[in-house]
DNA sequence: TCAGGTATTATTACCTGGTACTAATAACAG
DNA sequence: CTGTTATTAGTACCAGGTAATAATACCTGA
């Protein structure tokens, strides 16, 4: 095998640096790393690490799909049914984005933005904004579970409405919250 | 000029397109125009939009910015000042992914997210994780906006943390919460 | 000391998704 | 029917690769 695992250690090095940034050509690689532009593309090859264009695409889409986690949509996660006015429930399947790194444990405003979304959702108005918010984590959701969110429209009167929201995961309840909800008509918005 | 303008209706269908899409190659938005790739070509020059590779790469980093600030990083918003166990601030300036396509309000979500990482971080422990949160928003927030979030920890016993959190735009509170947050060991935890 | 293996480097053909430039048409307005 | 703009075509070239083949370099065990 290698002498003194000089390959190793390169390939290591060459790990590190791409951790560090992946924007870096072969040809800036070799360099840094004192050696041919084919070593590097071998090594590469060997570590399974993909070329440069492919690497920083890798990058980009998984920064929309972080982006869209917490904010493309109008609401987070998936609506699987709703009655206007009534109730409505909502899927929430628990990425790597919405996990701390070290526990694996979903953070607390992922569940939060479902079913605030949800709630704002449920309310049968053109404009619906969050007026306030109560709720509580039961326990910690992790990172692969599918958090199902049911809000109910418990009350309210005029353009106040008072949603009730729980979320559950296999039937087990990890949150609960009420929300009170603002109907606003366009005209006195804009 | 353009007899009908066709053109200028197809560039802006084009603009829109990749708007939506940024990861589409020429040859792709020939086809989907029903035009050449010259064309295409021509309008991107025309438009000053650079090629996939670029688009790309402007998304991979230029959002990484902007990723940190929405839900890929520990924390949504930017980190101001904090003393680990009493205060911590911090900034979120509201972008347009983050509000009503319609009114162009934020959505409670993204306040809620700000103040509750926020929470969270300012709890002098390897773990902490939300337990319940109560919040209030008093007035909608406007796209562009710069929210300042201030989290103090006001009490709490053993692993079990009380904060209580302001959010202000230029000094005038848009939203208030009270957190409880509880601290935990990573021996109990995994 | 030398055969045999691994590691490295070089070379070449080819690919994608372009830029930049030139030239030929097409469409249309006056 | 002529001039102008719009569109399409074609060519040369580029970055940053893949894939494959061949030539060295290096080390190691017998």
């Amino acid at each position: 095998m290698a002498g003194t695992g000089q390959k190793l250690r390169r390939q290591e090095q060459l790990q590190a640096l791409l951790q560090e940034n992946p924007f870096v050509t072969d040809e800036e690689l070799a360099d840094s790393l004192g050696v041919s532009i084919q070593t590097i593309r071998l090594d590469r090859l060997n570590l399974g690490i993909p070329e440069l264009r492919e690497r920083v695409r890798q990058v980009a889409e998984g920064v929309t799909a972080q982006l869209k986690s917490l904010s493309g949509a109008e609401l987070v996660g998936e609506l699987l049914d709703v009655e206007l006015g009534h109730q409505a429930i909502s899927l929430l399947a628990i990425t790597s984005e919405m996990v701390f790194a070290k526990t694996k444990l979903a953070r607390g405003h992922h569940l939060f933005a479902q079913a605030n979304s949800l709630a704002v959702a449920v309310i049968d108005a053109n404009v619906a904004l969050t007026g306030t918010a109560q709720v509580k984590f039961r326990r910690p959701v992790k990172l692969g579970e599918r958090v199902v969110a049911k809000a109910v429209v418990v009350g309210g009167k005029g353009t106040r409405f008072n949603v009730s929201v729980s979320s559950s995961v296999n039937g087990e309840e990890v949150m609960c919250g009420e929300f009170v909800i603002f109907a606003k008509g366009l005209e006195e918005d804009m």
